[in-house]
DNA sequence: AGCCTTTATTAATTAATTGTTAATCTTGAA
DNA sequence: TTCAAGATTAACAATTAATTAATAAAGGCT
């Protein structure tokens, strides 16, 4: 479900590292560059979803970058988001209408930071990758209805299930680890045990059949035809 | 098996109690300090692998223990998460920039203590580098869905055994000691007898075929087409 | 509101898989 | 040839997940 991708642009690598970290733990896909040429470059391969960028970098600066960026049609539709000292000239960037969706201060702090990012890609909302359905094999998704099918027969499934199922078919094959897992259906601040998970996935297999979530021990699950 | 070392520094001789009786209870081995100078001194002495530091403290707060804890080498690799009260300025604490790597908020619940100790020293082992995927002849690797490929025939490999391909095929050709396998898989705390390298060794070569993984007497093994 | 139904979580038990060790055998380098 | 390093095997231990049932929380409906 939630596997957007994040590019993170900054010179200090110790920047890049502490906010990575705690998008990736969140689920995201993160993708980092530091300084404005490579940004642009990857951004322009990945898509991202959303670009976290620096305002004050040596070369070319966050805003020259935004400006570039803004100009290229396959990212008309990513959010920036500048990253800024608290305190830095904020009339310069503020009046600079370089086109940026958000702003967040240094220093960054972890929770907060996280949640920025949440509410920022809420707002994009509905639009691409995030919200298109799967369909593997005998099982399709449809997210707007909020129902599976299965053979193209509707099965109902309630909230925690659809989401984990919604989560573990958004890439199928690839193994999500309980702690994505996690993150991801309950968000950080909600502990639930993790016999949880066990039980959510018992429960799907019941009413998909055994052959789709496959565990791998140790690791996670993962959905496969 | 869980026998991680965590330092617990508070001035409030009723946070180490309730704090250390419930990761005492989980298995870790519990230090405690009252005061930030009491603290960096056990800490040299016992290098543990978690510090819950209080922020607010007489003399030397938290921020500043910190900040001096990360000035010492052999702390390089040590987590630290602070503990502060909900709704205390977090501006001020402005964490990261101390080096602080979690936060966990009084009033201390148990179980949320708990089971975020565990994610963070989790994820701590998890951190050890990101290998990206390789393919060697007909062997190839994908570690997004933890699953091995022989002539694109899937094979599932259990942790350790997947751990330990994964090693070995990083720097195909590169011998890797003993040691350097141990430290790599089980990490410097677990200690396992040698023979227990052989005997994954084994099943690797049981699954694989045996041309691929080769020994080198009194050095270690290495991984070669 | 109170009742009923569905969903979510936990706890306790069981089952399965995976990991480790110990004991013995084999091998190859000095 | 010798002998330490490694291979092999099977027994055993530990870890992790599956299952079941019970309880709690949430939502719907008269």
């Amino acid at each position: 479900m939630k596997k957007e991708k994040i590019l993170i642009v900054d010179d200090e690598p110790d920047i890049l590292e502490i906010v990575g970290y705690n998008l990736k733990k969140e689920g995201y896909t993160v993708f980092t560059a530091n300084n404005g040429k490579e940004s642009i470059k990857i951004a322009k391969k990945e898509n991202p979803d959303l670009i976290i960028l620096d305002v004050m970098m040596p070369e070319m600066d966050g805003m020259e970058t935004c400006y570039q960026m803004r100009n290229i049609s396959s990212l008309k539709d990513t959010l920036i988001a500048f990253l800024s000292a608290r305190g830095e000239d904020y009339s310069q960037i503020a009046g600079f209408d370089a086109g940026a969706d958000d702003y967040i201060t240094k220093p960054v702090k972890p929770r907060v930071l996280v949640s920025k990012v949440k509410a920022i890609l809420r707002r994009k909302g509905g639009t691409t990758s995030e919200e298109k359905d799967v369909e593997v094999g005998e099982i399709a998704i449809d997210r707007e209805r909020y129902i599976i099918k299965k053979k193209g027969k509707e099965i109902n499934l309630p909230k925690k299930e659809f989401e984990l199922l919604s989560l573990l078919m958004s890439k199928p094959g690839r193994v999500y680890t309980r702690e994505v897992i996690m993150n991801t259906i309950w968000g950080g601040e909600v502990v639930v045990g993790d016999r949880t998970i066990d039980v959510h996935i018992r429960k799907l297999r019941e009413k998909l059949g055994d052959k789709y979530i496959k565990t791998v021990k140790g690791v996670g699950y993962k959905f496969e035809a």
